[in-house]
DNA sequence: CACTGTGAATACCTTCACAGCA
DNA sequence: TGCTGTGAAGGTATTCACAGTG
């Protein structure tokens, strides 16, 4: 799929993939309880978090062994254990390509400064974007990313552009030395090797919800021959 | 996790998940395609889509075999038949809960009417922003949702307020018979059986790309003991 | 002949069950 | 006693391989 290859826990092993992806989610359910000197179990970090206690205990298992038996995680480090994983050590700088609504609502959105992202790069291919302030940030051209994402060390590209857009922005945020794109146009990215592209497509959340409402209502069965 | 049990295929037999999951991506590319009476094989949707042919054909198969053996599916035959399947026979109306600068955004997402939905209703708890036009629609406040969501037959929902004012919006959603609901923001919803809830989370999605980073880096293995 | 559709094999993830430890 | 950590079992999705067919 992605060129993303194995991820490797403590001891050469693999780490199952959908437990990399629940991480954050544990992170943000610690980040909740506050940074006392609280203990937190499997059990209770499950129902924050809609995941079943043991899968809560197998996930953190691969990060190492550092819960106490017979009485749960201490909440600080186990932060520190699943921020440490995630590469989550210091603030990354990210950049968003596209000043339209969705490029502005995300420069915006405060959940970014909460999970140590910071919006460094906002940048269009409209002259008349060009130029304008956004949260206090100035709309930069899309064609000087090239010279400014590798200043401001941003690695990390958001795409919400038109889907026209997409493509163009994508391969320019490539020669910038952007090598993780979150790609919010509803079009499939074709990229060389070695880059990182996950998607977001809103309009196909939609049709999974507007499945599961047809079929809660008993919707018709294709071809159904009982 | 969700409440959603089980979904079946024509003949009774569970249909994978996953699988419903990437039949909208297929509507999708064979969107781009066209409305020919082209033909289109596994090997081609599957490039489109990012998903190998594998997959596409089996896929498929759960909704009824309408390929046509050494020749391959007829686009219009197939985007009909998933169309069917996903209950994507009609407009949909949605409601926006939240008229910041995501629901702005999203009020305003071509995308959603090409996925065949329409936004029906824009809400907000804010006295400053009801009454305000935001593309040609009127916010209307949320108090009134639950008058204003059956009488345009509103059964979706996204929730695009701050994190704080998520609970309540969902709450009020449910109130007001919708029981689908996209969530934005970074909070479970513990809701009623029945309710299904999807959640697209900015920030994990970046705390996943900056883990690949990370690790693409050589990143630091934790408790490292060889 | 090319491509679909599907049984069988495989790989992967989750769940169970319990030993091990504070 | 209570909860973690993990081998083993179970279940589900993907991949293989090929028979079937226009």
């Amino acid at each position: 799929m992605t060129s993303v290859k194995d991820h490797h826990d403590r001891e050469g092993a693999t780490i199952p993939l959908p437990a990399v992806h629940r991480l954050p989610a544990y992170l943000r359910a610690l980040e909740t309880i506050g940074l006392t000197n609280k203990m937190v179990s499997s059990a209770e970090l499950g129902l924050l978090t809609g995941v079943s206690e043991h899968i809560v205990r197998r996930d953190l298992s691969h990060l190492g062994s550092f819960g106490m038996r017979g009485i749960g995680y201490k909440v600080d480090l186990l932060r520190f254990q699943i921020a440490q994983f995630l590469g989550r050590t210091r603030i990354q700088p990210i950049a968003i390509i596209g000043a339209g609504n969705l490029g502005k609502a995300l420069a915006g959105y405060a959940g970014l400064r909460d999970a140590g992202f910071k919006v460094a790069l906002l940048v269009d291919k409209d002259p008349a974007k060009v130029g304008s302030i956004v949260r206090g940030l100035r709309v930069a051209h899309l064609a000087d990313l090239p010279r400014l994402a590798p200043q401001a060390d941003v690695r990390i590209g958001v795409i919400a552009t038109s889907p026209e857009g997409a493509m163009e922005a994508a391969d320019v945020a490539v020669a910038s030395e952007i090598t993780s794109i979150l790609n919010f146009a509803p079009v499939r990215l074709v990229l060389p090797d070695g880059v990182v592209v996950r998607r977001i497509d809103l309009a196909a959340e939609l049709e999974i919800l507007a499945f599961y409402l047809w079929r809660e209502a008993g919707g018709l069965l294709p071809g159904s021959r009982a």
